[in-house]
DNA sequence: TCATACTTTCAGTAAATACTGAAAATAGGA
DNA sequence: TCCTATTTTCAGTATTTACTGAAAGTATGA
């Protein structure tokens, strides 16, 4: 019973690093994650470094990025000076928090780089074509950006399940 | 003029391929796609190795590679052997692509191995908080299922920008 | 203030990923 | 059929990315 339990949390953990390999995302960071949320104790760096047989230095730089990410928290226990982490619990918190730091580091700057080329590629006839491409874009990467932005402010106001409700809705 | 353009073209090509690379795409697969994206003619094999400076290799590899994606296809000009390749020209089927291969990719095998670690962690009273947090996992990985469904529907009913009107409206 | 328990940094190294280029395969056309 | 233009493959190599572990840094409390 016990060994079924860990090797069905080894099997998270390996596919939520994997998951995250596919979109850009450390798979280290997304093991460490997935341990956390395994796990319903906080849990100190060494115990992360003896589950996943990861070196001090690595288990901390990915820690801190996952701190970065608002994805987890520092917890202290009892008077240890030690520090323990512990993830966030709700899952669509997770997901907006997500969406918040992917729009703020990847979107927003891709934005400001295609209006740069927009602005760049001048008024010229040869420019026309490359310039509806870019202004298509443009508006694609702006739609991704804004629904993002809602996500990302999901905890203040409901309305992406609403939104998503209605959407099965259409179904 | 004509320069400022070309550097507009180059800029646009760098800045596709970042973007890429954050979220698991690999570079010159993008970079190939952005400079289709900005030719309005389309390109033999010979054409994007000297524009990108890549080998043939490398350049066969990833036009294979965007075919399968179906974001850009094969297509003959005049009665030459060669072949010659052009990107979708609407921006909107090329993102139901990329949402239909990611969903079917990426989304779909994670729904299955978060299925099979639940039912392997089995019914125990310690696999209680772990089953829970596996099935709040699963819910949100499958309504992001979901929505990507939707999108890759796209070409057949309009129902997305409909829910995008109303989520700007509701903003 | 010093000792200690803990965290962070980073130069060196390992692992994963992407790329090259030449050889092999293929597909028309004569 | 054979010739040749073109595409594909893949072993070897380069590049990028991630990781280690020991040394340096920091905070606490005795």
């Amino acid at each position: 019973m016990e060994d079924k339990l860990a090797a069905a949390r080894t099997r998270f953990i390996a596919t939520w690093g994997e998951m995250a390999s596919c979109w850009g995302i450390n798979k280290t960071m997304a093991r460490v994650h997935a341990h956390l949320m395994a796990s319903e104790a906080a849990l100190s760096t060494d115990e992360i470094m003896e589950a996943l047989k990861i070196s001090r230095g690595n288990a901390n730089m990915n820690l801190r990025a996952l701190l970065d990410w608002g994805l987890i928290r520092r917890v202290s226990v009892g008077s240890e000076r030690k520090e323990y982490f512990q993830s966030e619990k709700d899952v669509w918190n997770m997901c907006c928090r997500i969406a918040r730091e992917r729009k703020k580091r990847e979107i927003e700057p891709v934005i400001g780089a295609l209006e740069e080329c927009l602005r760049e590629a001048g008024e010229g006839k040869e420019a026309a074509v490359f310039r509806k491409k870019l202004a298509d874009l443009l508006e694609l990467v702006k739609t991704l950006d804004f629904v993002l932005g809602k996500l990302a402010q999901q905890e203040k106001n409901a309305v992406m399940p609403k939104v998503l409700t209605l959407l099965k809705a259409m179904a």
